[in-house]
DNA sequence: ATGGTTGAGGTTCAA
């Protein structure tokens, strides 16, 4: 089973490309992040038509939005509301009576990382908390599961273009790589991208829109995640981050992240 | 210390 995520950055904006990537990439399951549109606007119709009719859809006006789309049967079996708000932050479902696949958009946590002085951050965190006690009470290890997403965090020194530099910028400060890192290890998820890519190896899928060349300042975060459940652990077959896709005509900021299990 | 760019929706906010 090939599993792909990807940030879209309006799925409206970019159907175009989406389509080129299932062409191309042919996963068994396209994960969206950041869909910014409404259940009626989203275009299921034409992904249906590309092979992808099973869909499972959060959306909401403007901002957030998430989605899996698929080529076999799938079961919606979560669409939850975190920290109270309902911003289509999460869908999960389940792939042909098999793998739960959780989709998430965890958020970004504004420019100040201090939860007393940034409510957005304190947002962040509560977030992050809240996937570990709500997984950790409703779903098991023992399940196979996939947990793929924007996650807004680069967790280890690799994920970023520089450290230290980093350190005090939101993404990367220490009390979110600790939360992230609870709620990975915490319940024993693992990082499949990183049981493929050695942790030593420099690894983004995140460029800023706001540099001048964004290849050639190559100022990366790793930002998106593919996790998986101990039972999966052994079944990662490979992975990999599409990072010409940021070249494309009308890029979205961050790239596809592809994982294939061998189920 | 600040700016740089993109997207949605509506003359600004979020990333």
């Amino acid at each position: 089973m090939r599993v792909v995520t990807w940030n879209i950055n309006s799925v409206r904006l970019r159907l175009p490309r989406a389509l080129e990537l299932l062409a191309a990439v042919k996963p068994d399951v396209l994960c969206l992040q950041e869909t910014k549109a409404l259940a009626d606007q989203f275009p299921a119709a034409d992904f249906a038509e590309a092979g992808y009719p099973h869909q499972a859809v959060a959306g909401m006006k403007g901002y957030n939005g998430v989605a899996i789309l698929s080529r076999r049967p799938i079961e919606l079996t979560e669409q939850r509301d975190f920290c109270g708000k309902t911003d289509a932050r999460h869908v999960a479902a389940r792939v042909d009576g098999g793998v739960e696949v959780h989709n998430f958009y965890v958020p970004s946590g504004g420019d100040v990382p201090d939860p007393a002085k940034n409510e957005k951050f304190a947002h962040k965190l509560d977030f992050l908390a809240e996937m570990r006690d709500w997984l950790g009470a409703n779903r098991a290890s023992t399940d196979p599961m996939v947990l793929v997403g924007d996650l807004n965090i680069a967790p280890l020194d690799t994920d970023v273009w520089s450290h230290k530099q980093l350190l005090d910028v939101v993404s990367h400060t220490p009390v979110e790589v600790e939360a992230l890192g609870v709620l990975q290890g915490g319940l024993g998820w693992v990082d499949a991208v990183r049981a493929i890519i050695p942790p030593e190896q420099t690894l983004f899928s995140w460029w800023s829109y706001r540099a001048r060349d964004w290849e050639a300042s190559n100022r990366g975060r790793r930002l998106d995640h593919v996790w998986v459940t101990e039972p999966l652990v052994a079944k990662v077959a490979d992975a990999s981050i599409l990072k010409a896709a940021r070249g494309w005509e009308k890029a979205s900021d961050h790239v596809p992240v592809i994982v294939d299990l061998n189920l």
